[in-house]
RNA sequence: GUGUCCGUAGCUCAGCUGGAUAGAGCAACGGCCUUCUAAGCCGUGGGUCGGGGGUUCGAAUCCCUUCGGGCACACCA
């Protein structure tokens, strides 16, 4: 199904054409005075320069041409040339129906699927994810759900911090305290424990632990950095060792993944890259790309056409050691080689960007990936406090996010308790779903590359442009839908009719921008554009439904009407949070 | 220093591929519940779009410059 703004400009381009003027010049918009019409457009003035004519003159011509289009209710001309157009209500209607019969309502899936991988997460194991981890998780798990309902084949990878120094110091750590396990013992043959020999709350003391005394102890230092490297030299007992921190550690972040409704495909992590680095860089220096800069070998990656410079590509270390930057080329290597993506998304702190313009043009110029390869870095901002400095406890710490969440969850867990009596199961169940609504649209609905403002009472409030509200005006419309079913009515082969009233009139022309606000977002990366389209659509819902007696609507066919009226925004707005990663409950 | 992003109402933010009178929300003030969830709706006040130049019929939007702020600039990840 095509977009109504498509169809518009269809039917303006071949008025254009008709009264003899190029087509290009047709495009049809949202019009911004609502107050004078529905649709605009404004290719009359661009055309006044080609044609040499008065803009108000093409955009006469061009109204003529449209007198008798069914599509249109009426269309003028306006100095100093702008074209407005209101929509027939016939035709309004006919749109709507056909996005109610349709599966994607009315979008039309890419015909040219894509594989897609989305890279975000990263969370670090053996640490507890704080609220640092927040933004990647949302806006990559929205930005999956985007791309996959566009119609691509997506592929989201959680791409975990397991390599590393880090790796080292727990090793070492836990050979201080519990010497007598085989994984320290170079010479044991046997099988390792299944079981770790430890638990999460104690991985999660054990790093911060070893990570101070490392900097205060340089001995244990080295120690570490030895056990790092003979883990990456393969040292079996360590090999073991990293499994059971992975498998402890993800048991846990599934866990909290879980709770925040974002889902990987993929929980693979640096150290999967590792095997891939050695012919990888062979093959660099074979190329003759890469070249030995003070001690450490690079490959250049300047552009003729950069403003500045760009700094060439580290590959290792003059002791030979890998880097970040090696990692991640391996792990592209290593994602060409088993998942063929065309594209792959960053979805990483802003402040990556430039590490990641390296490993891209890297990528390419060593021919990792086709000329074809799209990356893309969707960078996104800090989360900071009221105070505008990055979001901190009350302390001074990082906050875990467990603790964020629960403080949102208390705070709405309040607001139910105060607005109506319900059980407290149900009440902590509802709270749960409004709280991961507020935590999430309050971030989403900021561009993602801006630093934003994390306030529990501005995004737990049901006023303004929040996620509660969003789910307030979902639940209020399951309601009357409800209670109709209790009626007794049923409205299954009920088409929409013409509207009624001005603001039914204003609801059907917000649904209708749906196909062409979910492809923006797609296309820029911009899940804060469906936010602000659910809060224009819930904001003109709310008006109807205030102005208008739903159920006390006299006529049987335009109450009908009404009611698939409703379940079409109702699917409209749940589709839409869906793509945000949150739910709405059936009451609040 | 080089580069990059940002600066819009008291506060938090949209709008930026140029279009008509710059929009929301919060906060402030004033209305609306015997009727589908008032966690709602309606209204009032509030702006040199950081400053200055330029391009254009038209600039918050594009270009230049300037001030203020954030961030990044090869052996951490």
């Amino acid at each position: 199904m095509e977009k109504i703004l498509d169809m518009i400009t269809k039917e303006m381009a071949k008025a254009f054409q008709s009264a003899g003027y190029d087509e290009k010049y047709a495009k049809a918009t949202l019009s911004n005075r609502p107050d004078l019409c529905e649709y605009q457009c404004n290719g009359a003035m661009a055309a006044a320069k080609e044609y040499h004519k008065a803009p108000v003159m093409i955009a006469n011509d061009v109204v003529e041409a449209l007198s008798g289009n069914g599509a249109f209710e009426d269309v003028q001309a306006v100095n100093p040339g702008f074209i407005n157009m209101k929509i027939n209500a016939d035709f309004l209607k006919d749109y709507l129906n056909g996005m109610r019969r349709n599966d994607g309502l009315g979008f039309e899936k890419s015909d040219r699927p894509r594989t897609i991988m989305v890279d975000y997460g990263g969370p670090n194991v053996a640490k507890p994810l704080h609220v640092g981890h927040l933004r990647s998780a949302i806006i990559g798990e929205s930005v999956k759900r985007i791309a996959r309902f566009v119609g691509h084949k997506v592929i989201g990878d959680v791409h975990l911090g397991d390599w590393g120094l880090q790796m080292g110091l727990i090793i070492t750590e836990l050979k201080s305290r519990k010497p007598e396990l085989p994984y320290f013992d170079a010479s044991y043959e046997g099988e390792y424990p299944r079981e770790a020999p430890f638990t999460i709350a104690e991985l999660e003391e054990i790093y911060p632990t070893a990570s101070g005394k490392s900097k205060e102890d340089d001995s244990y230092k080295e120690a570490a950095m030895q056990a790092t490297f003979e883990l990456q030299q393969g040292r079996k007992g360590y090999q073991a060792l990293l499994r059971h921190i992975l498998n402890v550690s993800v048991t846990d972040l599934k866990r909290n993944y879980e709770n925040l409704k974002v889902e990987f495909d993929l929980w693979k992590g640096e150290s999967d890259a590792q095997p891939y680095i050695p012919d990888m860089v062979q093959a660099m220096k074979d190329q003759g790309h890469a070249y030995i800069s003070d001690g450490a070998l690079v490959v250049d990656i300047k552009k003729e056409t950069d403003t500045k410079e760009v700094p060439p590509c580290m590959i290792l270390k003059s002791d030979g050691a890998s880097l970040y930057t090696t990692t991640d080329l391996a792990t592209i290597v290593e994602r060409m080689k088993l998942y063929q993506p065309d594209e792959i998304i960053y979805v990483v702190d802003k402040r990556q960007e430039m590490h990641f313009v390296q490993v891209f043009r890297c990528a390419k110029k060593c021919g990792l990936v086709s000329e074809n390869m799209r990356f893309r870095f969707l960078g996104f901002g800090t989360m900071n406090g009221k105070d505008g400095k990055p979001f901190k406890t009350r302390e001074g710490g990082v906050m875990r996010l467990e603790y964020l969440l629960s403080d949102i969850n208390e705070e709405m867990l309040k607001k139910i308790r105060e607005s109506r009596p319900m059980s407290e199961d149900e009440a902590r169940e509802i709270a749960k779903v409004v709280g991961l609504s507020a935590v999430k649209y309050g971030d989403l609905s900021n561009q993602a590359s801006k630093d934003y403002v994390f306030d529990v009472e501005r995004f737990t409030s049901s006023e303004g442009n929040t996620g509660p509200y969003i789910l307030y005006t979902i639940v209020r419309i399951k309601s009357i839908l409800k209670k109709y079913e209790e009626q007794g009515g049923c409205a299954d082969n009920a088409e929409i009719c013409a509207y009624g009233n001005d603001s039914e009139k204003a609801l059907m022309l917000e649904l209708t921008r749906f196909g062409s606000v979910i492809e923006n977002a797609y296309e820029e990366l911009a899940p804060h554009k469906i936010c602000a389209y659910i809060y224009d659509l819930a904001n003109a819902f709310n008006k109807f439904y205030h102005e208008t007696s739903i159920l006390g609507t006299e006529d049987e066919v335009q109450k009908n009407s009404r009611i698939q009226l409703l379940i079409l925004t109702r699917r409209v707005l749940e589709t839409c949070i869906d793509l945000l990663g949150f739910e709405a409950p059936e009451r609040m």
